[in-house]
DNA sequence: CGCGCATATGCGCCTATGCGCATAGGCAAC
DNA sequence: GTTGCCTATGCGCATAGGCGCATATGCGCG
């Protein structure tokens, strides 16, 4: 990336980053992991596991996905490692996430 | 999971959709001809062909894609078929989508 | 250091998805 | 009916992504 790509890392770049984004909540795991850490706060991969009934591998890798995505952010506390949303989230990614976790919501409260 | 057992159907089938809707939006192509529909209201392919510069294959199946998720609905006119963004839109969903649109409008207008 | 818990990753498998090409189908005008 | 525009779809290919298994890495503890 040169000097003058900064136009396009603003623009074709947040295209980039929006279909990023929408693409690793577009997985059920995923968007129950996001679910679950936007209501409990910080949670290790350890906790995560049984509460999505998936595999260690399988959960260490969509949380990897989620990271990369700028979804979520992580620190080590001894032996594990906590994720949370991240909290530097831009606006209008934010946004975004803030309708599908508003979504996902209204379904269960509707049931419950 | 017994008990709540009769929730899971409006509450995994809504899941799905909302899965299949982020899904449909997480592709650059179908991205940007949500957002024109957006704008224009009502296109035919053969004026989203050009502005996005795919193949008349890609963007009937792209097309279709949008319509399983229930995103664009369509209504011939002559020769033509004419797709717009699904005035039926459930609340929920529509607001993930207004979300995804203010996103990329935001990251356009920078460059713009 | 050796051990065990927690997490990450290489590997192969299988399905899903995007693509172009060619072709079929629908519709209007002649 | 024939022709031409517009749209949909069958086919094969290539790639991406999800999965489990096994293994490697990081970390604290004794």
């Amino acid at each position: 990336m040169t000097a003058h790509d900064a136009l396009k890392t603003d623009d074709a770049a947040r295209g980039e980053l929006l279909v990023r984004v929408l693409a690793a909540l577009a997985e059920p795991t995923r968007l129950e992991a996001m679910r679950l850490l936007s209501r409990r706060g910080e949670m290790c991969a350890c906790e995560l596991i049984p509460a999505l009934e998936v595999t260690q591998s399988r959960m260490s890798r969509h949380l990897q996905t989620l990271k990369q995505a700028g979804l979520v952010t992580d620190r080590r506390d001894a032996q594990r490692v906590l994720y949370r949303i991240n909290p530097a989230l831009a606006g209008e990614i934010r946004d975004v996430l803030d309708a599908v976790m508003a979504a996902r919501n209204g379904a269960a409260r509707r049931v419950a």
